[in-house]
DNA sequence: TTGAAAGCGTTACCAC
DNA sequence: GTGGTAACGCTTTCAA
């Protein structure tokens, strides 16, 4: 199957007709651009026959709503600015799909930017994003740079953090303790007897929530008097399947030292889980493993891979209920924990 | 862990501070307007000490430049809209970092939609994205409702479709033919001496790009001479992972009776893969297993799955490039075919 | 190198 | 139930 590509010109550029306009309708009809556009939103004051005309006259003329312009003159955007480390993640689909149902039923569109886990970043799409006027911001993630504080604060909007709990939050939180949850997994695994316990995730730096589950599991282990547990750097984040593989396939055989390998998400566990059974592992007999985040690649692997279930989908949908509230003006939840839970698979 | 909310009144509603301008800006700097905005776009008629002022009173003020009236006044958006069939789509996320590296750098921004692979939810989303007046419009797929052509065709608007190469397209066109793709698939385990194929995807309906490579599964299988291809139906679009798992422990050790099973993407055969391990078959012999589209999962997976590669990145760098040259005004290649190349795995 | 005026398409506000 | 007027913040255009 071979690959080809076709040339032309740029395009047949008639000349670039001029805008239609609710003044083009309106003149169409024999009415004011006020008529027309009270027409447009269902505006009950207009006689239903007047809307009609209105509407068939639209279409005859190929007329199309101008957002721009209503954006400017109202100042309201119909934006809620939203942003994430990395669009290549499993899991904030699921973020994404609770706050995309809830937001459409408010009019409202997403306007995504990507992080790539890097706070320096996240100040640049922040400050971008404000330029478009959203009508609120919704951020993953609760560590930011100074400026990007101080960009936020200096204007009257609603902020909400989610996947963390920031002890300084911007405005509202709606997430869960990394740590806290970590220390779930750390507990199983001490209960099952493990002792000799190995992390794996991305390198110390970039991503926060990382740094918080791989702080969770030392703290725990700790607590739980078992031997300081063994950090194993899978290069930067982010950090998937192919890097968790790649990093205990480097190893071999001296991954037999420990016998429970925590790892920082599931799609990393799944990788080591992978690489564990190529080099003749028995999990869980051999070596434990764990993910974080029931991942569905988690819910679906042979053994599945026990993990936490953090409530992806419910986050997004408790951050467009806190938004739907704030729109409507109603009281709203400052802080919303949906903590985390255990599940077990056949890898522990 | 327990979860738990805390609530509060809705906001320090503090008055509605008004807006800073430019006009503001001017004003503590004693210039006109005109200048403050000439600094901002980095313009080299301002006076480099001028600008500098203009910046630090800009800083101190807290004015965030407003791209909403821009966009209005010049009737430029800087949005490039783009439908995909599903955020949660591992590919599409290849396909969006292509696209997004390259529109950072010519400041335009993505406005993502999704069609939950649904032509008339695209229909809708074109009718709201295009109310924001998008200087380009990607579109996933080349199936649309009328509709959806005429309101394009009203625009002189550029469209590139990508994913497929349909026969008329609506303008240009970045992508492969799945047929032929499957086809290589299909050609391949004939040529390993498979002949009892099913293939495991979607109900019919929906999604086309996965009709299309039943279609060439059934196709090139008959032109081969192999039996009559058996479809198995996964359920509705979007299907992943855990609907092909499903699927196949429904049928259990009646899966024996074929030699191939061709999946419709990497995570359905990823799911079907998992689930014949669960059954006790061993992958590859007593049943060959194919993918589609080369995701992360079928590179780490044990075995490694066949699949096929699809250059779902340079799709978006090629979509990107495009528009790169669109907007430069340059001449475009109509149609770009990425084509596709077999990647044997472990499981055929 | 800087400024003044006009206007992009819509809607808030008031009048009828 | 409908219309007139003004204004949202910026940049194009022309002039100085």
């Amino acid at each position: 199957m071979g690959a080809s590509i076709t040339m032309s010109r740029s395009g047949t550029s008639s000349l670039p007709s001029p805008r239609v306009t609710m003044r083009d309708v309106a003149e169409a009809v024999g009415v004011s651009p006020m008529t027309v556009s009270r027409a447009f939103k269902d505006d009950q004051a207009v006689n239903a026959e007047t809307r009609a005309r209105i509407r068939q006259a639209a279409n005859k003329l190929g007329y199309v709503y101008d957002s721009t312009a209503t954006a400017f003159r109202t100042q309201k955007s119909g934006f809620v600015a939203v942003t994430l480390p990395s669009i290549n993640n499993a899991n904030f689909a699921e973020t994404y799909r609770g706050l995309a149902v809830a937001l459409e039923e408010s009019n409202m569109q997403m306007l995504l930017g990507a992080t790539n886990y890097r706070v320096e970043k996240e100040e640049e799409l922040v400050r971008q994003l404000l330029t478009r006027n959203p009508e609120a911001l919704v951020m993953t993630g609760g560590h930011h740079t100074q400026a990007t504080r101080d960009l936020i604060a200096a204007r009257d909007l609603p902020v909400i953090e989610m996947w963390d709990l920031p002890g300084e939050p911007l405005g509202r939180a709606v997430g869960f303790s990394n740590a806290e949850a970590m220390a779930l997994i750390v507990e199983h695994l001490a209960e099952t007897g493990r002792r000799k316990l190995a992390f794996l995730g991305a390198s110390e730096g970039a991503d926060s929530r990382g740094a918080e589950r791989r702080a969770g599991a030392v703290a725990a282990a700790a607590k739980l008097g078992l031997p300081e547990v063994v950090l194993i750097d899978a290069g930067p984040a982010p950090v998937s399947m192919r890097h968790g593989a790649a990093r205990i396939e480097r190893i071999g055989q001296g991954i037999r030292k420990f016998d429970a390998l925590v790892c920082v998400s599931d799609p990393v566990a799944f990788g080591a889980l992978s690489a564990c059974q190529r080099l003749g592992l028995n999990v869980p007999e051999d070596i434990a493993i764990t993910g974080f985040g029931q991942f569905e690649v988690a819910m679906v692997s042979e053994p599945r891979i026990t993990t936490v279930d953090v409530g992806a989908r419910r986050i997004g949908e408790e951050v467009a209920a806190m938004l739907d509230g704030l729109f409507a003006g109603e009281d709203v939840a400052d802080r919303i924990d949906v903590g985390a839970r255990l599940v077990l698979g056949g890898t522990s």
